[in-house]
RNA sequence: GGCCCGGUGGUCAAGCGGUUAAGACACCGCCCUUUCACGGCGGUAACACGAGUUCGAUUCUCGUCCGGGUCACCA
């Protein structure tokens, strides 16, 4: 250039009087202990929070919590086309309903907290603007005045020649090198600009950097022109990631492995603002198996409902048991630190950023469902009923209604075979309660007698009507099972399961299938949970009305 | 097309030059058991391919293939 830098920066930001060094002084280095890392989150609202979303964010908090360091949100919302409504809340409470919980940042609309904000990039205009004009004095920055079509004019021709790299450089770069005087005019005609980075770098240099999940990594230096700041004064990721990373003093950047590609250009920036560079860490993608095809590929907002976080609320996932599972795809190591601490809370896990999986892993509901299970089996009843009640609530208020309608009842089953050694472990989420426990309800019992192949219908007429005899509401556990198998031999049936398998053919059955029958009769199923503990919350009354009624229709 | 990342059982994954190649989920069998669930025991199943380095490669190098990403005034 042969015209005064400064001039230009008049030129262009005549309204910006502040520095970079009075940023730096308003935003200090944050005074933390050795080691303690200061990650961030950083989506933009552009629709709900989803998988990928809580994964990355888990890795933010994480990171900072087991380094005693601080993350916070950001909201990156510098894409006002692509913006939607209520995307800031959606994330918020997409972050709330998993107890993910930022030491700073956004915390609603318009609400924030932390000394490093404001955290919303819209509101940085200043911030940006005050870096941009320095880049211009520095003579690092200048505005181009190319129009879209011109743009893609210079894409197309790169495109179809043989042209190694495509974007805005070297010859290309035709406002590179406008005249200062070329430049006044087009700004007093009013013409639209970007400001652009007046990049350094050499096609034949090389760029290294240590990405702490993927180790080494080499790459040809940037040698595009990137726009800084759009036509409209926004900025674009790649310089706002810039003044926002060095100013809210960030120390660890992660994010998506897509990210990766443009990290020589992040490092340019970086340097030229005079920033130090941070550290780098590029998660892997979280994938599934596209129903059409058949192939492993990555979630996709649009295509993939069941990628909402949403979806797992809906479906009454505890945020537990989420957040459990996409731990054991962050750690290796954590499955087995949960073994060793089945009570400590997931969010005390040390995480360790370098034992990620650089490679793409596959979101496994099946997987999810057992991690669930497990979770739920260790909550105690009152917890569980009251997870219950309040997914009911949202939806499946006719439930809800059944459920809540004698809270003792519901507490005490839920509670069968509960707060135990060996807790069952059969449910994963709220939605599967109301049919998993339908024969609790007389709303939902249905009385089904599917008698299983070996039980002839007069025994089992004939079980009925012994038990209904001698049932006694009043009796234990123990007095329960012993009338059942003093009832076996008079009609043809051995208490002893062992001496049946021993000699099939000198029995009917056994105590387990004179049990079957009651358990039928009772509740319309095969499998339960303990039949005795069942009758007792069912009570006589419904317990002999039922059995009566399949009597009556043998 | 250029550049980059990745590739261990169906899935998530240990391993980092010599291992019978862990473990978890799923699946199968057995045991326990009044059903189911739990629990216990056992089983099926993997280093993408080809060269090279090495006494020896899943581990290192190169090539091939496959999957993914990126080349915007989107993030």
């Amino acid at each position: 250039m042969n015209y005064d830098c400064n001039k230009l920066a008049d030129l262009l930001f005549p309204n910006i009087t502040g520095t970079v060094a009075e940023l730096e002084e308003k935003y200090p280095e944050r005074n933390l202990p050795e080691g303690a890392r200061v990650t961030r989150f950083a989506p933009s609202p552009t629709g709900y929070l989803h998988i990928g979303g809580l994964f990355g964010a888990l890795v933010d908090v994480l990171t900072a919590k087991a380094t005693k360091g601080v993350s916070y949100l950001r909201i990156e919302d510098t894409d006002k086309k692509r913006e939607i409504k209520d995307g800031v809340s959606a994330i918020i409470n997409g972050f709330d309903s998993f107890g993910i919980d930022f030491d700073e940042g956004v915390t609603g609309f318009n609400e924030e907290k932390g000394a490093y904000g404001p955290y919303t990039q819209s509101k940085r205009a200043e911030i940006y603007q005050t870096v941009a004009k320095e880049l211009v004095q520095k003579g690092l920055a200048y505005p181009c005045f190319c129009t879209a079509e011109e743009l893609s004019a210079i894409r197309e021709e790169q495109e179809k020649g043989d042209a190694l790299i495509w974007g805005y450089f070297g010859k290309w770069a035709k406002c590179r090198d406008l005249s200062f005087e070329e430049i006044e005019e087009n700004i007093k005609a009013g013409k639209p600009y970007v400001l652009r980075f007046r990049s350094e770098g050499q096609e034949d240099k090389r760029i290294f950097f240590d990405d702490i999940i993927r180790g080494k990594i080499e790459m040809p230096e940037n040698i595009i022109d990137e726009v800084l700041l759009k036509s409209d004064g926004i900025p674009t990721y790649h310089f706002a990631h810039a003044c926002d990373d060095h100013f809210m003093r960030t120390t660890h950047i992660i994010r998506g492995e897509e990210w990766i590609s443009s990290v020589p250009k992040h490092i340019a920036l970086f340097k030229a603002c005079g920033f130090r560079v941070p550290k780098y860490a590029h998660t892997p993608q979280v994938m599934k198996i596209d129903e059409e095809d058949g192939t492993k590929r990555k979630l996709s907002k649009r295509k993939d409902p069941e990628a909402a976080v949403s979806y797992f609320v809906e479906q009454g996932f505890p945020k537990e048991s989420l957040i459990e599972y996409l731990l054991t795809l962050l750690n290796s190591n954590f499955e087995d630190w949960r073994r060793a601490n089945p009570k400590e809370d997931a969010f005390a896990f040390p995480f360790n950023l370098k034992k990620m999986s650089p490679s793409g892993c596959l979101f496994d509901l099946v997987k999810l469902n057992d991690v669930s299970k497990n979770v739920v089996s260790l909550m105690d009843a009152d917890t569980v009923y009251s997870y219950i009640a309040q997914w009911a609530e949202k939806y499946d208020t006719e439930f809800f209604n059944e459920f809540t309608k004698n809270p003792e009842f519901s507490r005490n089953m839920v509670n069968i075979d509960r707060e135990s050694p060996k807790p069952r472990k059969d449910i994963a989420k709220w939605s599967e309660v109301k049919e998993y426990f339908a024969y609790m309800f007389d709303a939902y019992f249905t009385p089904a007698f599917d008698l299983p192949e070996n039980i002839q219908k007069e025994d089992a007429k004939a079980i009925l009507q012994k038990y209904a005899e001698i049932y006694d509401e009043a009796d234990d556990k123990d007095a329960w099972f012993s009338k059942i198998k003093d009832m076996c031999e008079p009609l043809g049936f051995t208490p002893n399961v062992k001496e049946y398998k021993k000699n099939p053919d000198a029995f009917k059955g056994h105590v387990g299938d004179v049990s079957t029958v009651i358990r039928l009769a009772v509740t319309g199923r095969k499998n339960t949970p303990d039949l005795c503990s069942i009758m007792k919350l069912l009570g006589k009354e419904t317990v002999t009305a039922r059995i009566n009624e399949i009597i009556k229709s043998l």
